[in-house]
Formats: C-alpha cells, structure tokens, sequence
DNA sequence: CATCGCTATTGACACGTTTCAATCAAGCTG
DNA sequence: CAGCTTGATTGAAACGTGTCAATAGCGATG
C-alpha cells in the first residue's frame, strides 16, 4: 500500500490571519500573550485556527527567538536503570516547566560527548543537563560561550565555579558501606570498580579506605581494588574469577561494588562457580536500582535519590533560563542512604 | 559566581562569507555540496568557519526546508529495559543515517501520547518510530497527513495498511511458554498479565490457551488470568497475594508473566510468603531482559530480539524518509525465542 | 470642539538558511 | 576571432515566526 501524497500544504500563522480577517501579528498575539487582544478577536481567531487545524512551526519560532526551547539531557548510558530513573526525574520537572527534553547519550565516550553537545549548540538548545564523562570541561566551557547554559550532574570533581551542579556525596557512601562491612567483621575487602577514569568510582573507593582508617586497618594495603571496563553487569560477571583468585584463605570477606549492575553481575560469577553471598562473602552494591531488591537475596547497597537529583538538577537549569544574568551558580549536594539487605552478613571462618 | 554576560553575537553563514570574501551561497554550498565549489575558495570558507567557530543553525536550517532532520521515538515507559534496548538500536542506526533521535515517552497514557505526537507536529520533525499505547490510530493518521511519516514499533493490531510496523510474533512467544509449562507436567496455568488495553498482553494470553488447546485442555476455563495497572515489578509483586489464593492445593501449578518485571516481581513476592521457584511453582517471562540471566534462579523467559527490532525500524522509517513517494508499507516480522532457565522445572505434586 | 489618553491592531522587518536562475570567467572549437 | 560550452559564483527570494514602533479608534477631559 503506498502511502498518500503529501499534498496537504502547510498552514502558516499568515492563512489563520486571512481566514480570520486579522494581521499576522494579531494571530501572534492570541498564542504568545493572549491578555493582550480583545476576546471578540481572540475567539474569531481561534476559531479559524481549530478549522484549519494549524500548528505551530517550532523552526520559525526559535529561529527568531535565537533560541529552542527544548533542553538536552546528556547521559553516560540510557540503558543504565539508574540514569533512567535520573532521566524520568528531570523530564517530569521539565514538562512542568513547559519545556521539551532531548534525550542523548555519550556511551561513556568522551568523542560521542563532544559530538553530542555540538549537536545541542547546532539546535541552540535553551540548556542543558549533563553528566560528563570525564573532568574535562573545555567542551562544557565552549557550549556555555555560545550562551547555552548547563547544569553538572553527579560529578563532584567539575569546578563549581564554571557552572550549576547536582551532587550525591560519594564519599559519604562508600565511608557508609565501609562501616558496615567493618562493624560485620570483615576486614579483608575487595573494592570492584568500574573505569577509575569515573570520579564516581575513585570517590567511593576514597570513602571505603577512610572506614578502613577510623578503624585502625591499613587502607592503602588492605583493600584489593579490581577495575573492570565497564560498570554492567558482564564486567561482573567476568570479574568474579579474579576476586576469588588465591583460594577460600584470601579471597576476599566482602566486595564492595561501584554499582549495583557489576555486584549483579558478580553475584551471578560466584553462583556458577558454587559460592554465594552472604554465606561464603559478603556483597554491596550502589545505587538501588530497581531490581537489586528483588534478587534473592537482597541486595545491601547504597541508595542514591535517583529521581530527586534528576528533578533537582533541571530545577537548578530552569531558574538559571528565567533568570539569566542575575543568577549565581548553585551547588546541590544530597546525602545517600544505605540499605541493608540480604548479601551482607557477619563473618564466619571458612 | 555569576554566569558571563552572553556578550557572543551569534556568527551566521553572512559573517562567514564576509570574513572569506565570498557569498553566502557559496559557504552554503561548501557545507552541503562540497563538490560543486572549487578547492580554493572551499579552503578559504573552511579557515574561515574555523576562525570564526561557526556552527550552523539548525532551527534556520529547517525552517527552509520546511521539516527537520531528526526522527521522534515514542516509548510507552523509559525506565523499562526492553524499551531502552530498543531505543539504543533504533538510536545506533539513526547515528549511522546521520539522523539525531528525539526520545519522548508516554507512560502508557494516551494523553501524554497525543501530546508528543503534536509535539513532532510542531518541530516539523522528519518521522517518528512509536509504539502506541492502543489500538486507536486517529492521531497517527493525523500525523502522517501533515507529511510526517511513521514506523509503528511491536504492534500487531495497528493496520498495516496505514503504515510499515515491525513486530515480534507474540502469539508464538506465548505459544512457546505455553507447550514447555504442558511438557513440564503443568496444566493449571496462571496468566499474569499486564493492561489488557496493551495488544502484547492479549496475544501472548491467546498463545499460551493455542498451547493448551493443541493438548487437549479446557483453554478457557482451564487458565486463570490475573491483570495488573501495569507491566512493572511493584505490580507483579503485589499480586503474588492472588495468585496464591486458593491454598497448596488449588493455586497455579505455574505462572507465565506478561513481561519480566512482572514476572521478578512475583518471584519477591513469593519468596516473602516462603515460597520458591521452581520447587512450589513454576514462572515465565518475557522479553529476556538483562537481569533474567543474573537472577538466582535463572528466569525461563520469551526473549525478544530487542536491539534488532529497533534498528530494523529505524531502517523502515529511512527507507521511507530516502524515498517517499515510490515508497510502500512493510511490515516486519520477528520470531521470539524460548530461553530455559532455572524458575520452570517438572511438575511435582505438594 | 479640540485634545488627550488609552487600548487594539497593524505592517514591516529580521532571524539564518537553502535554492535557483542568472551572471561571469575561461577554455575550446571551427 | 567569434561563438559555445563548461564550471564557479552570485544575488535575491522565500521559509514562518515574533517584535515593535506606528496607527487607528474612541471615549473622556478640559
């Protein structure tokens, strides 16, 4: 079946004017500050817009604002369920506020960031929210140069003298999952990072070693870190040999993971290969994605307030956009939570 | 600290000409036809835009061309993995098209459907892959009469002479889960379903009764089938309640899930009344989404060829936007594929 | 009645592109 | 050398809006 002609001519905001006996500027008026026609023209207005089914072109309208009016959303992975839970939270805040939000993701690559926020600059995007792959901002710098303002998520180490920022205290969180392990007994612990290039994993991994410290352990020796490529749930999966390399004698009591995917992932290694938690090791996770109450058993992790920093970060850019000029930088900073489940336990000799 | 004046006129394709001593038509044609300029003045233009860090203006851009560039994806729910794997291939074939993907989601709400959809109205935008949230076609139509085509993704019902659509066999899917559960020795099977507004849910239920009626069960009276508000993990969980009900001796020998969220949930639903799969039933879900395989057990699942059937949309919706006119609907079709795990095994009796 | 003040409306222009017919330069043919 | 062809470049027009100074209408005031 082929598909119809594409014969229908565009209707502009000039042939609502014409049906309506008015000037384009009037019709103009009726959408952008209706207070400012007379009801009886309003209505006459109106009316030949319902008719003739018009709809606005967005194209003209920010070519002569100079501007969209649509933000970008700039993730390290859309199938992560912890930056779509993120990604939830600032496209609800935005639709409140009107605005449209485009979805990108930069896939953890620094080139794929880049071509990404010069996408948003080619749409003159009204902002944007990002979560930047590494510390450099020469890109984040250069998209602010061209007047497209951006709020930092989740990243603590990006100067918050160059912009906005939304941030949970990662090193709250690994010092919080440090001390439960320690107040179990276990002091023989294995940090499974994702790429430390991540600030995210190097500031977990900092808390951790500082719960080894107020205890009196040697931080530094103590803590075996295993960095993987990637934070899924395959890079843990494959890490578990590593982990239990040295035998039932030094394997390692507990892991602490940077997210809750890669300690998924590894629980499943451990499982093929006879072990469990929290019966053979004790495991935490980060984030408390969805699923990780739903494993059995439980998985202990760190709880980020995934929703609330998405909400919060388009909150922060939003008042940055009606605001220009007299705003200052802000810096959000939220405290993470640890949720104790079944992966974790006291030790017991092997 | 404050922001910096955006004191930065914006450079357009004039100031451009002007700094290389050439038309504006001529820098337009070394962006978009390189070949037709001759190599000296394309050189000029080129240290020109980089002098003067150019970057074009789409919104212009598109007002002239009467449509944009980039394509609309519809999700029924972006937290959902199935529809983030989905929209990562959907999202990889419009890159290697050279085409930017705008991600809007329904939330399964008609409302908010139709107001996406007037929203790619509004940006012109140049297609949209969707995946409805019912049967009903009107605003789909509507959309194609203003010139803006569309995929429909993983639904069957929507009349395949309105447009292309890829799907996966959902009849077959359930067809499957229903013969393993009978060859397992089960025949009081529970259907835990989602919406039955969503096409999905209804197919896979009318599979997995083919499944009974080729054996010789009572089809209808035979399977019992519980519907949830949605396709989530919370719902399934809740009502692990009612698919209980009846005691040891009348509840389902097994239990197949409209999706896996469902399906996960049910299983922390169970296990916080003491029960397990597959000792006191057995579960299936579908769409095998990445934790299925990281659960313990394993989660036998219908999985679905995800990143596949949203690439191979995405190339429909090209071909069409390549070619209009000569262009006709296709319509294609996947088949799901059983995956075995550990939450089904023989029947045994209490 | 002339003037003022107010509101409602108009009309023209600018935003940044792309396109296309027209022009220009230069090389080639007869 | 005149005429032709080919290839490179130009200039103007158009896409659909929003803005803003100017105008028109009209009742009230002096």
């Amino acid at each position: 079946m082929p598909p119809p002609a594409n014969t229908a001519r565009n209707v502009g905001i000039n042939d609502v004017a014409a049906r309506a006996g008015v000037s384009p500027g009037t019709v103009s008026n009726v959408l952008n500050r209706p207070e400012r026609v007379a009801e009886a023209t309003r209505l006459r207005v109106e009316e030949a817009i319902r008719e003739l089914d018009y709809v606005r072109n967005s194209s003209g309208r920010s070519l002569r604002a100079g501007r969209s009016d649509s933000v970008g959303l700039l993730v390290l992975d859309v199938t992560n369920p912890f930056f779509t839970m993120v990604a939830q939270g600032v496209e609800d805040q935005a639709a409140e506020a009107g605005r449209t939000v485009m979805l990108l993701n930069s896939s953890e690559d620094p080139e794929r960031q880049r071509r990404s926020l010069r996408l948003l600059a080619e749409q003159r995007a009204a902002g944007a929210v990002v979560m930047p792959v590494d510390d450099d901002v020469t890109d984040l710098l250069w998209l602010r140069e061209r007047g497209i303002p951006w709020v930092v998520l989740d990243r603590g180490d990006v100067g918050a003298d160059v912009g906005s920022s939304v941030y949970v205290d990662n090193h709250a969180g690994g010092l919080a999952a440090g001390r439960h392990l320690i107040s179990l007994g276990h002091e023989r612990i294995t940090f499974l990072s994702g790429p430390l290039s991540l600030e995210q994993c190097r500031v977990r991994l900092a808390g951790l070693r500082a719960a080894l410290d107020e205890n009196g352990f040697d931080s530094e020796n103590g803590v075996r870190v295993i960095e993987t490529g990637s934070l899924t749930a395959a890079s843990g999966d494959k890490a578990a040999e590593e982990v239990l390399a040295g035998g039932p004698r030094r394997r390692p009591q507990a892991v602490f993971c940077a997210n809750d995917q890669l300690a998924l992932g590894l629980l499943k290694g451990l499982g093929e290969r006879g072990l469990g938690a929290p019966a053979d090791l004790s495991v935490v996770g980060y984030d408390d994605i969805d699923v990780a109450a739903l494993v059995h058993p439980g998985l202990t992790t760190v709880a980020q307030p995934k929703y609330e920093i998405g909400r919060a970060a388009m909150r922060l850019l939003a008042a940055e956009l009606d605001d220009p000029g007299g705003h200052r930088y802000e810096r959000l900073l939220f405290e993470p939570r640890l949720v104790v489940r079944g992966s974790t336990a006291a030790y017991r000799e092997p």
